[in-house]
DNA sequence: CTGAAAGCGCTTACAG
DNA sequence: CTGAAAGCGCTTACAG
């Protein structure tokens, strides 16, 4: 089916089909005899010769840094859900943490016109990235990060982190923290400078402070190191819930008890941190509304022309859990 | 940057540029040429313009049931990092589990020419889904369940469970089991017809069998109900980790200790299975290699036009944790 | 309100 | 080995 089988068997030019298809600027009667053509047919338009033709693909493309990974999973929900109601198709990009990966998918997709926007779901922002938001001439949001002078969603770590800093080491006499590489400037500059601040603030300068990744092994084999070091250590609060996950199963090996013995907080409120034992005191992150977000600011800078920069700070939510003691 | 404006830097006429770019049916000396005007300028064809006259897309679409999910995950990043290689590209459609969804997805790539090829991480496999692999006129592998006619890549379902039954419920007196919905054959009926044969063959005949959802919530709720209908119950088996997560959380708020009164398994081994506490006893399936796997097989279908059918069933291996003892 | 015509960037017989 | 020409399926000024 094309549009000149459509023209034809209506009796109109593909011209008038094709104003049908867009504009609208058709008669009533030829309206009608198109529609019913096309109802019967079934015709769909090839959205490659349109994206041809006019340059605009209906794709956007939407960088992760992973994909086995239920934070990525319920933004990327988000996402979706949204683009694909307003008839946009979403071209995933995975670089599997890889910075360089990041830049070469952001450039391709600009330099080679396949997407009419980019989402970046973002973790490390390089100078290397600034230049290429510069370059980009399709809009962008950011997730996650907050980067100037580029509309982005991203959360509040600084305060959640000090809430969860208070929350886990109230009472405690050695609070310690485990986080990750501070090139992140999100999860792990601001939450690691959170739980410093908040930590001074009830009267402990200096304390134990590690770094590692994001995930289950590094909290296990950081926990050991800060009690093989620190036996004194009565709180360990974590950048994320896989970290505490790890924290918790370490110190169960060493046969200490959480939260008699030990304090323990995650953050993210992913299903990990509802499902171990015991369950953990975490911040509850509204992911997957950060995910609409995003595509709604996309899809009014495409539909809009509106290329106003906007940042939105997403708010959070304690969630006191089995991990911590509410009686300090 | 077009291909005419190649020709004209290069002296050449764009169908030389052309084939050079495809057949390479040119001469050393302007070969050459070209390759320089190419390199200078970081010319890249339209994969639009391309598509339009060749009717080859170079994507691949994959549907997939759940986004934030660990097996789909490990499963997609196993078929992008083939397909990335041979420079296919990947549009992911999630369906969140709706099966009209799925139909709709699989009849859309195909109606509208937007990909080449298409993998299906599948779930429950209806007359509808048949009717359009019929249909489809580019090659599809299905991956997870066993499609007769149908190129596919799946899970030895029955043996893994039978062997995790028998570790499971060996020397125990009340083995009952939850599963999933039997619409699944692979990880509902195939898994249940599993537990219940080698039940049989340790002598317990009609076990109890209690069937659920995909998630934690469903081992907590029917592992209440198993032990509230059937207090003797001394092993759980389950269909999927998580599922055991879920009953573990219940068994410890009932007061009852895993392994010593209630034996419990799970399936996947997710990181999910490593974490809580116990560590379960499950199956190792390899979730990514079953990607790789696939999209070997769909790219080898697309390059060699080779149609042939074939059918892969994965190997597994049984994880032995805390949440069986081994002495019987 | 409508149609003829040009053109988006490519590939591929065809004739040489 | 190479170029002129046609055409993939659409959209959009343009003239009417």
């Amino acid at each position: 089916m094309t549009i000149n089988e459509i023209a034809q068997l209506a009796g109109v030019s593909r011209a008038t089909v094709s104003r049908y298809l867009n504009d609208g600027y058709v008669s009533e009667e030829k309206k009608k005899r198109i529609a019913k053509v096309i109802a019967q047919t079934g015709y769909v338009p090839s959205q490659q010769a349109r994206t041809l033709r006019t340059g605009k693909t209906r794709f956007v493309g939407v960088v992760i840094p992973k994909i086995s990974s239920e934070t990525v999973g319920r933004e990327v929900a988000g996402i979706t859900s949204v683009l694909g109601a307003s008839d946009y198709r979403t071209l995933l990009a995975n670089t599997d943490n890889d910075e360089n990966a990041e830049v070469a998918y952001l450039k391709a997709f600009h330099e080679q016109g396949q997407v009419d926007g980019i989402i970046l779901i973002g973790t490390v922002v390089t100078d290397a990235h600034r230049r290429v938001f510069e370059e980009l001439n399709v809009p962008v949001v950011v997730m996650g990060q907050h980067v100037e002078g580029v509309s982005c969603v991203y959360f509040d770590d600084y305060n959640a982190m000090y809430d969860l800093t208070l929350c886990c080491a109230t009472g405690r006499t050695h609070p310690a923290y485990i986080g990750v590489y501070e090139r992140d400037f999100a999860a792990g500059h601001l939450r690691t400078q959170a739980f410093i601040d908040a930590a001074a603030q009830l009267g402990h300068t200096d304390p134990v402070v590690e770094r590692g990744l994001f995930n289950v092994e590094s909290g296990v084999s950081l926990a050991g190191k800060i009690m093989r070091e620190h036996p004194e250590t009565d709180a360990i609060v974590c950048a994320t819930d896989e970290i505490a996950a790890g924290v918790c199963k370490q110190l169960d090996q060493l046969g200490l008890r959480v939260p008699e013995d030990v304090h323990v907080t995650g953050l993210g409120d992913s299903m990990l941190a509802q499902v171990v034992k015991p369950q953990l005191t975490t911040v509850h992150y509204y992911y997957r509304t950060s995910g609409v977000e995003a595509a709604r600011m996309l899809v009014e800078a495409l539909e809009q022309g509106n290329a106003a920069v906007r940042e939105t700070k997403m708010g959070y939510k304690l969630v006191l859990r089995e991990s911590t003691s509410s009686d300090a």
